[in-house]
DNA sequence: ATGAAAGCGCTAACAT
DNA sequence: ATGTTAGCGCTTTCAT
């Protein structure tokens, strides 16, 4: 009836009729069905999240940054998480595309085949897909907002070389499946390899972060500390400085940190922690910005743009990774 | 057709039937329209969410443990934030019940009455709605699943009364519509002025917590430092710690701080900070439970409970609280 | 064990 | 400016 129209296009009805109808929807407490919408319209006002975990403060706030665009649109938000399994990212994603969602945002560029498909099929069938966290520039499949881990490894060991250390350590994630830490990782030690120089990698336990980061340190003390330690992140490099402070090992003229991520305790520390700012509200704003773009131009009949959008991230260098005849602090 | 009833009860189709069923649901890639599903069967896999702040670690757990506990069991969760705003909770909640959810799960229990009005009918209608994160013994109208902050504000004053303080400082979340931080405020406040001690208020300022507990570390610094300050969460404790180190003002000899929260951090600083720790992953997985036993109730025809369920916070008493005649280090 | 018919609550296209 | 009709893709009930 017209009760539907008044409540897509208001300015579309008489004003009389507008007034019945607002009396009659506050009397009853109308909700619209959006089943009932979506199934009808073939629209529906669901944007699919997969991330690997909600509880990381990283990809929590990603979230908040997709949100924040997307809710005051009329869009909601349908979040699934994966454990970091490709498995349950399959399981998932089947899950949520059977509500025919506007658009599907999924983390990092490494899928399962059955995942690939769907995400294709939803790309071919007008739904917006999107990889973050993640940047391959080789790789166009699908819209990626995000950044290289490997520039980022590769970025760490030259900030770190350029400080003249020549033995470092590298605390890895000990998430079997976070594919993107362990791209960090090897271009960390290769291109510390190709300089010469010696690194020795390690996993951090699964446990707290912070506590992992205070175990790998410990258990690199036994081994003998190298004179730098790179992080998979700014937890594990907290918890590695905070060991170092009790051990009283003298932090950066002993042993030099770099952590990733720039969470708050890093510039809290005494000093601060090097460590690299990739903007994960950023990257969510980003995607949500990605998505207005790619349904404004979808509805407009205009082939949408599909450019990869690098939210690109910087070395951070405070005091935890200076010194050794480095440009800041010479010899 | 024959499809739909393979898909929802496997066993009661035939064996060669279910085969070519297979053969074809594979060669097609079929994703069943759950839209189609929902308004046909008036069910959905869907439990709605509305928490303030996604990016909070503390909510990001919670949702965590929800999620944890609902997605094996084939849920999926619509996850809406309200950024601290009853009247953005109120059209999120809108919003969210047009897709006719399973359960409703709200942060708090300071609703707009239209809210509440949306809430009670969803009740009546047979969806569960759970208040999290909050506990009052005599508001019944819906399950509850947290603690009490006021409860909570009292053990924290007593705790520091205990250790022989009567010079209190208390700084509370600068957010308006932080209902709970603020009863604990008032808790904390009433409990120390009825000992008959002092205590001096202040709201931390909206940037990162930690860099607000320090700054409001320096501002009462200024204005004459308390001989302990308790805090609306540990980032705070922890921001003003750093800032007591770095003033080198002694903990807990000249200033003892108690956190809430206990934050993975508040353990790492050296001697740790005293916290009250409150679960958010355990209230999110006792949300989920709960949803499961309401439905199994609700499904089997029995009157599901209605049992608040307490998920009690206790104080974890480090080192940054004890002194002054404690039970703990006597005179 | 399978099929046929009706309808869930809405939207779209077409009358009026 | 408003009402009418058909149908979105499933589930449910009832018949075979």
């Amino acid at each position: 009836m017209t009760v539907s129209r008044y409540l897509r296009e208001p300015q579309r009805v008489a004003g009389v009729t507008a007034q019945r109808i607002d009396a009659a929807l506050a009397l009853t407490g109308y909700t619209p069905n959006k089943h009932a919408g979506m199934l009808a319209s073939g629209r529906s006002s669901v944007v699919a999240a997969i991330i690997p975990n909600i509880a990381s403060a990283t990809f929590a706030e990603t979230v908040q940054g997709l949100t924040d665009i997307l809710q005051p649109r009329g869009m909601e938000l349908l979040l699934a998480s994966t454990n970091y399994s490709v498995e349950r990212e399959e399981e998932q994603m089947r899950a949520v595309l059977g509500w025919s969602p506007s658009a599907l945002v999924v983390t990092g560029r490494r899928h399962t085949d059955a995942a690939l498909a769907m995400m294709r099929q939803a790309q071919a069938d007008g739904v917006p897909v999107l990889e973050m966290w993640d940047h391959d520039p080789a790789d166009r499949s699908f819209v990626q907002v995000g950044f290289s881990h490997q520039a980022v490894g590769t970025m760490m060991a030259a900030h770190m070389l350029q400080q003249g250390h020549r033995d470092f350590g590298y605390v890895d994630s000990g998430v079997r499946e976070d594919f993107r830490a362990h791209e960090r990782a090897q271009a960390f030690v290769a291109t510390i390899t190709a300089a010469g120089a010696r690194v020795r990698v390690c996993e951090a336990p699964r446990i707290e972060p912070m506590a992992a980061g205070r175990a790998a340190f410990t258990a690199m003390q036994k081994a003998g500390l190298p004179g730098a330690i790179a992080f998979a992140s700014d937890n594990f490099a907290a918890g590695a400085y905070l060991g170092a402070i009790e051990a009283q090992i003298d932090v950066p003229r002993e042993l030099a940190l770099l952590g990733f991520g720039d969470f708050p305790i890093s510039r809290q520390l005494p000093g601060g922690i090097s460590t690299v700012s990739v903007s994960p509200y950023a990257i969510g704003q980003v995607c949500a910005r990605q998505l207005l773009a790619t349904w404004a131009a979808l509805s407009e009949g205009r082939t949408p743009s599909r450019r990869h959008r690098v939210v690109a991230p910087k070395i951070v260098a405070r005091r935890s990774s200076q010194g050794r005849g480095s440009p800041f602090n010479p010899p």
